[in-house]
DNA sequence: GTCTATACGTTGATAGAC
DNA sequence: GTCTATCAACGTATAGAC
């Protein structure tokens, strides 16, 4: 990957770390040669049944090398998901429109959550796996709430403003995860275009919206 | 387990062979041995974090026994993934009640669903694990729509009698899979009585119900 | 059917030269 | 920082006695 085009350099910058963007150019960091190898191989074969190795030889580089940057298999696979999490969280962030409106903004985080999705399908496939995974509970609450907090606020405010049911937030957060998980599910099985997937997305939000709202 | 309680009895039949309940008050055969051990193990440390030889010696026999059994560890893996697909199936057929009211035919397929779960947790997310995993793959698309042939038909019924929403059928199914799965995560995270839990469930009802109804 | 013993490949991780 | 060489441990699966 010497060139690449705009829009791959967005897509891939957006991945990893804006800070290094320069270096795109050029090479990647090793680090990043290994996440971005290891998540394939991760997707392709589980954890377990891909060696550091592999990583390391497909990755281009020495055995000895991959634990120069990571202590652990351990390390790689739980900073592979943070990596991926973070990056989700912002993009999430950074394209959820303020907007009057509640409806409107709620529309802007279901879209965007499914259009990273969409174009991060390895990635959000990996962070699946790893959710089910033992190593999940490695990840402190904390965390894992913070990412959460841009929905639990559109939520909290939903309910005062009797927009949405009053329901237990929990609950409606969890829900609407399912939903989009379930969204994804089905535009990855089905073969469709551009224009209908955009469809499909749009019908999703009113069927979401049709469960939520008052 | 030399005797169990009626309680357990008809939960334990439940998950393996009707026809050999007669056996359960003595022992389980060795292969249910093996299936059972195999499951807590696989949900504790996933599926290659555990080796055979634990199976083995935590189902109380030697090493070699379980290939007697299942001549791979594959080949285990896919067996403890379609006996516990077909006793969910199962379940949910004969909890499924007839009635003439196809609302309450949705609900009584969503509670049986939510109830099967939430009484073989651990089952289920090992089910989970295992779609996400490469193993998945071996699973014929046949199978996959045998199991949830009697939700498509609820589907099918529902929109040619204009009480869902005219849309892919394929779509409907995701999602409303996507929805039970999303209650089942907030069941098992909350610490609730079973009443509070039921009304849950019910309310989780409704909002389906708003969600795919015209 | 069940056990013991073991073959044989693989794997995560380290040491040390460059 | 990167590579080569290496190792000790482990894991699947088999062979063959009982």
């Amino acid at each position: 990957m010497i060139k690449i085009f705009h829009s791959e350099f967005l897509i891939i910058s957006n991945i990893f770390n804006y800070s290094k963007i320069t270096k795109l150019f050029f090479d990647l960091d090793k680090k990043e040669d290994i996440l971005k190898t290891a998540l394939d191989l991760f997707v392709k074969s589980g954890f377990h049944a891909t060696p550091t190795s592999k990583i390391a030889k497909e990755a281009g580089m020495a055995n000895g090398t991959l634990f120069h940057y990571f202590k652990t298999k351990e390390e790689l696979i739980i900073a592979l998901y943070t990596e991926h999490q973070n990056c989700f969280t912002a993009f999430i962030h950074t394209n959820t429109i303020s907007d009057e409106s509640l409806k409107h903004m709620f529309h802007s985080f279901f879209s965007s959550s499914i259009n990273w999705i969409n174009d991060n399908k390895s990635a959000f496939q990996f962070m699946q796996q790893f959710t089910l995974s033992p190593f999940y509970q490695f990840i402190s609450k904390e965390y894992i709430n913070k990412q959460d907090s841009l929905l639990v606020e559109l939520l909290q405010k939903g309910i005062e403003e009797e927009i949405l049911k009053k329901l237990p937030l929990e609950l409606l957060r969890t829900l609407i995860n399912s939903h989009i998980i379930g969204i994804n599910s089905y535009l990855s099985t089905q073969d469709m275009s551009a224009e209908h997937s955009n469809m499909i997305i749009h019908q999703s939000f009113s069927l979401l919206w049709d469960m939520i709202s008052l």
